[in-house]
DNA sequence: TGCGAAGTGGAGGACGCCTCCGTATCGTAA
DNA sequence: TTACGATACGGAGGCGTCCTCCACTTCGCA
């Protein structure tokens, strides 16, 4: 329901590594287990049997183990892919001719979705650091993706023009992820933003 | 370092509920236990094996299981057990007689016990919610510690009289337990606080 | 001092973690 | 197309932790 992601990037060889890339099968079971362990943690919690995920996932444990050392590592795989899934989005919306609803509607679908997995977020960020290349690719691509929609917001002249896209994404962030707040409570909390951002 | 409580208050029973008392030694076992989990879950994290615990206090893991459904009570147990120690704490620096450095050093022995469980409170909070007992119970005690702590500091003037508890409570709360600070940087806000609220 | 209630301890079954290596599949070069 | 090394797969099994269960011990009241 505040499942925003579907999108499996398989994900070309990002960084500078010289490693060649993954065999096709590998790189298909790659796709598999992440779309198996969103499903697991989503129903069973963020602890749920890796043998469940693998099962799931239709391949053999050892075969999730190889690409996924940690459950941290295939956490933070999940979050990367969903970090995608929300840039790919704003790509998305940009083509709606209604510029305020697109934009209203990227900024409530990034709340739901930064609200649900706020425990998880939490837990990854303790563990691996905020300097880290997750962490790094995490803030950068959020923030190309605000800046696209705030700008575009701003020259149709229906956000007002004196925020920048760090300004929001701080709002937005803000609402949902300080405190143990409800889903709900936090929705109400983003309208207002929302509502003030309106130009 | 960090570490402020070491008071085991054998808790008498405390809500309305007419159980008769724990025996003599189960009281003792209970203490133990809590003061074992305490240095093990220090030492090597919160998913340190419950029979280490066991073991460290010196009874059997059964006896550990009886009184500690899952691991979570034994956590709410000690949490509990450190509220009230950094209320007790509070009752012992009302005798100082430098008002103001009484006051300085209880927000600051507060504050870094915060920063220093805070993964941990996030964890509880989350599993128990805030309605439970042990979270409004910890709400008034430290509340109750802070408004005495206050008071006595406004009547000696060396704390200005325009705040109120819940105001220092939350400036505290909010320089330790959003984000994923380092605990310097922590302190550090906490020194900006306690300069704003010196008269 | 005796006796029932309360408490104890730890063996053992269940389960999840993770490694290891024989087998299968891919992709490239001839 | 074949052939062959590199790459990847699967899952049995060893290990460690969880948690239950119940025969035994201890407490504390009369």
């Amino acid at each position: 329901m505040t499942e925003v992601p579907q999108v499996v990037t398989p994900k070309a060889s990002d960084a500078a590594t010289t490693e060649r890339p993954l065999r096709a099968d590998a790189q298909r079971n790659q796709a598999k287990l992440i779309e198996a362990a969103r499903a697991e943690f989503v129903e069973h919690g963020a602890d749920a049997p890796l043998e469940d995920v693998a099962r799931r996932a239709g391949v053999g444990i050892g075969t999730l183990y190889r690409r996924f050392p940690t459950r941290l590592d295939l956490l933070e795989a999940i979050y990367r892919n969903d970090v995608d899934a929300i840039a790919g989005r704003a790509v998305e919306l940009a083509d709606e001719a209604d510029v305020w609803s697109a934009f209203r509607t990227w900024i409530t679908e990034f709340s739901a979705y930064a609200v649900s997995k706020r425990a998880l977020f939490q837990q990854l960020f303790d563990a691996i650091g905020k300097g880290s290349a997750t962490m790094t690719h995490s803030r950068e691509t959020v923030s190309a993706a605000m800046t696209t929609m705030l700008e575009r917001a701003q020259q149709a002249g229906v956000v007002r023009a004196d925020v920048s896209a760090s300004d929001v994404t701080r709002l937005v962030g803000g609402c949902t992820m300080m405190g143990a707040l409800e889903p709900d409570q936090a929705a109400r909390m983003v309208e207002v933003v929302l509502d003030g951002l309106r130009a």
